[in-house]
DNA sequence: GTCTATATGAAGATAGAC
DNA sequence: GTCTATCTTCATATAGAC
């Protein structure tokens, strides 16, 4: 029915949305197939397999997260406007409807492709740890932060920021994230992170 | 081959290692049944079919995570005591390989059954986080934390505290968490979450 | 390269004997 | 209550025509 190079985009396409809405055991070759406007012998002559597919799909997905987060350009600003932006434009991407339900989709496969799993981990929140960590190593430098390592602190904000509505909307208690929502999040987290909740202090 | 009231546990234990371990569409009747030591009519007569045999396990499970994980008697020791027990408490039930997988299965059928999904929010993540809550109000009230919303704080903290191993976790990226680096995050995130990790005070 | 048609196997579910 | 045997459906994958 469809022809030329567009084929493989439209199967593309259509395998993305069906894994994401089903997972990897609950999508037929039949619905993709079906979605895509080819048949299924289509399908098998482009990508080999359902699993190849699959992984196929997921690697490309995976390659185009290693964007940078951080503005190259953040030295000269002070931690807070940096964090703040960062804080933003992190949330903004990561809590994406479609971002969460790519997300799920790895988390329920990460036992049957377990590389798949590493891949994404590697490519989605380790690359930007390893970013917010230089980030934080220059300002450890300055003085401006504790001497605390900054691989562990990137983690602990990520999961910080992140956590509380990534989970919900994991679990479905909420559909989506709201703007609003979200902005209280990551004033919360940034105020907890630079300074604690404690009344009284503890150091110098 | 079996018989009397082992039955239902023996399907029981059989169906929920299966469904950890392959998730709801990967597993089949056939193998719970091999497993259990059972034939498959007896399974659809105890639980009458696969998705009802699949709430049950979860939904009993749920009804078992009411736990009260912070000690009642916490109110005469210092906020850092108190933290302390409930990081070491907490992550020690919720780091444990099985606790994830479990974690991992909710995760993945929580579009399948978002009930089942809201259901584990509320039993799991939230009663902890309301318990959490309670606490920092009452050191809210005596001068202790800073005026923050609880709820929030209780939510962030859990984060904070959980996210980085459990995610390396579910992305198979490790095996399991040792107890000594899962001591290390502990000791971070209640010292991050105190006092923060700005050099520079912002506050009085 | 893409289709129609089909082979082959496995899944969920049930009938009927004991 | 539990079994053996079977029904029905739908999955992955492929053969062969165009």
């Amino acid at each position: 029915m469809r022809r030329g190079g567009f084929v493989r985009q439209a199967v593309e396409d259509a395998a993305r949305a069906t894994f994401v809405e089903r997972g990897f055991e609950g999508t037929s070759v039949d619905e993709i197939a079906r979605r895509a406007g080819v048949s299924k012998p289509t399908i098998y002559a482009h990508f080999g397999g359902k699993s190849e597919l699959f992984v196929h799909i997921l690697e490309s997905y995976c390659a185009r997260l290693l964007t940078p987060i951080l503005d190259s350009a953040a030295d000269d600003r002070t931690l807070e406007e940096v964090l703040r932006d960062f804080a933003r434009g992190y949330t903004r991407i990561v809590l994406d409807r479609e971002v969460v339900a790519l997300h799920r989709l790895f988390v329920s496969e990460a036992q049957r492709f377990p590389e798949l799993g590493r891949r994404y981990y590697d490519a989605g929140p380790q690359s930007v740890h390893d970013e917010l960590a230089r980030f934080f190593n220059r300002r450890i430098a300055l003085g401006e932060l504790r001497e605390v390592d900054p691989q562990r602190l990137a983690e602990q904000f990520s999961g910080l920021l992140l956590t509380p509505i990534r989970l919900k909307m994991l679990f479905a208690v909420i559909d989506e994230s709201d703007s609003e929502t979200v902005g209280l999040y990551c004033e919360t987290a940034i105020d907890l992170f630079l300074s604690g909740v404690s009344r009284s202090r503890r150091r110098g």
